[in-house]
DNA sequence: AGAAAATATTGATTAGAATCAAGATTTTGT
DNA sequence: ACAAAATCTTGATTCTAATCAATATTTTCT
């Protein structure tokens, strides 16, 4: 999921990432290849070793809504894996030539009943992104479009280098053109 | 938290409930009383007897975001209790006269660790919490206005007589002044 | 019950972003 | 390296929803 790295220090996701890179499969995809296809019943959940993607859907017009990136050193999942039985809400695909390790998501339940006090992990995960979900929320309803494109670049420095601007654009909420325009207008300011 | 009704099967939530029966504060509020202010170091979490609240922010421009409803029989806090330490990212205010059973988070931390298998409470609770997220998430962000408002009300009919337009389309995401255009063109196409 | 406040509706106008369109630039794949 | 495809930029136009404004209706409070 995009927007952790910050909680790599819990110790629940450390745990996760010790398990995939043990018994984890490693997977090589190619650019636009789809980790997740919305609709699929996904189970299954990876850490990006190297590569990036995008988490996406489509709105009631058609036109894709992209509500996550994710980098290396990140897990990445269809959001949350369908531990309710229910479809995938997002595709997943890859932006680069990406390398993961990849567990089936029962392998890492039953991991935690082996483990006992094991909860902590999917707690913990799971934790994080109902945190990270919030402040996308909050962002969205509360942050002017221009506000979110300074966030990112702060956040994320390396994104304008690999990913398009037609991706940001959509991720921040408005059509390429009007990123276009907002980048020229905020060169113009800062001088 | 709003929206979590139909998680009330989940055994954890159940316990949740249990125990704030047993232990919780009995608190009655006046419309318009504040449970949690914006910015505050707010750690309790609560269960509605009986009454509503909303859970609402500022945007850039001052205007106030309504990012959740609450009512009978739900759950209510800033949305995540602040675990982390950090401030409440929003306020919630009774929108009636509302009556609640409140217990401060530590006490529900410190059962949990009595029940040593009890990590489940909060992991059922904030899964729950992450999965009405996502779908706010994608709802906002691949929905029509209508479409929202439609929802709303086939979910939670009654929100009609209890929440104002006013409200209602904060919720949504779109001025009085258009969701009233909007409904009552709404009342036309289905003559 | 009645005054005052808040809310809801409706119309007119404005503002801002989407769309449409065309050209320039960059990237991709063989 | 090259052709083809995709992306990015810029301008002109359109369209939708916000704002502004005025009135009607409902709710609140004593």
């Amino acid at each position: 999921m995009a927007d952790l790295n910050l909680l790599h220090n819990n110790k629940g996701l450390l745990k996760l990432i010790t398990f995939l890179k043990n018994k984890g499969e490693r997977r090589t995809m190619r650019r636009r290849d789809f980790f997740v296809r919305e609709g699929e019943y996904h189970a299954e959940i990876a850490y990006i070793l190297r590569g990036s993607f995008k988490l996406f859907t489509s709105d009631y017009r058609g036109k894709e809504q992209i509500l996550s990136f994710s980098f290396d050193h990140e897990f990445v999942a269809c959001y949350l894996p369908p531990r309710y039985g229910c479809k995938a809400l997002l595709s997943v695909q890859a932006l680069e030539e990406s390398v993961l390790l990849v567990a089936p998501l029962k392998d890492i339940l039953s991991q935690i009943q082996i483990e006992q006090n094991g909860t902590i992990y999917v707690s913990d995960f799971v934790e994080s992104l109902a945190f990270d979900l919030l402040r996308k929320n909050v962002s969205f309803r509360c942050e002017a479009p221009e506000e979110r494109y300074r966030k990112l670049i702060v956040r994320i420095p390396d994104i304008l280098n690999r990913v398009s601007m037609k991706d940001i654009a959509s991720y921040i909420g408005v059509t390429p053109e009007t990123l276009s325009r907002m980048r020229s207008r905020m060169l113009l300011e800062e001088k």
